[in-house]
DNA sequence: TAGGCTAATGAGAATGGTTCTCATTCGCAC
DNA sequence: GTGCGAATGAGAACCATTCTCATTAGCCTA
């Protein structure tokens, strides 16, 4: 496929900008999470890619993350998620179910991440914040959640 | 201070509907709580209360969290954030420090809040999730970041 | 007001996700 | 090929948070 070989490409690019190689690993990393297609865990890219040992995944996710690859999502609960940096992924926001944690990807109108990010830098500029970025999750109960109890 | 016993009561009213009492150190928890008027960790709060043994810190968060008292912040970096719950704080928002991890609460325009409101609301029922409630937070770097290092 | 009963406390131990150590292996450059 | 710094992986270490348990405090009833 054309599209994860761009992917892999641009990966090179920026892991070769902070003088680090694409080594195996970090090329079944990023293909797992390539392929998850939303935030996972790190006991999820464990199953998903038993080969990899488990203190080499969290020190590559780390370099990879240092590097601009993926980013670290913190939403509470036992193990923080990974995903692709948006720089690969696009800009985009989450769903997160408030009882099993899980977490899948949403787009919203441009106008909208335009009218937020001009609100936001006006109360930042109030507090003498320098704005980097949003970040924008809804919470609620996820489709498997509401099936098993109402 | 009228404001400061209309919190109290407040606090007094939801633990006494989750069959909980409002004991000394849950007064002085909440009251460390108020004063921060942003959110802060458990160091902090130790800091600011040193007669609370860590212990019946921790136990006691998880109490006032689930009497709906206060709420959970996780941004990443060594320790959760708690605050008061927005029941008692009124709706708002996040400035988060990408450098010092130091978060300040921040007030939008009630429009835009229905606007990202209607906008994920849509995206959720195209996903099957019920939606609770969203957060919406800028990180960037705060005023003394910025100042000790341009 | 005196029991009696349950909730709350606090010191310390235990848990467990994540990071660190270090001896070994790999991969690029010359 | 050789050399040398980067990467690997098994396990130890770290440390925020949770749990344990003996003791104390607070509320209710008679």
């Amino acid at each position: 496929m054309a599209e994860s070989a761009r992917l892999h490409d641009d990966v090179a690019a920026l892991l070769h900008r902070a003088d680090s190689r694409y080594t195996a690993t970090r090329h079944d990393l990023v293909t797992a999470l390539a392929r998850a297609g939303r935030p996972v865990t790190l006991p999820e890219i464990i199953v998903a890619a038993p080969e990899l040992a488990q203190s080499s995944v969290y020190r590559n996710l780390d370099v990879l993350e240092r590097s601009g690859v993926i980013q670290r999502i913190s939403v509470g609960g036992d193990h923080t998620h990974f995903e692709l940096a948006e720089a690969l992924l696009g800009h985009h926001h989450h769903l997160i179910c408030v009882e099993c944690g899980a977490i899948e990807d949403i787009h919203l109108d441009a106008d909208l991440e335009r009218a937020v990010d001009r609100a936001l830098s006006l109360a930042a500029n109030a507090a003498g914040f320098a704005p980097l970025y949003h970040s924008l999750d809804l919470h609620g109960r996820c489709v498997e959640c509401r099936r098993i109890r109402l």
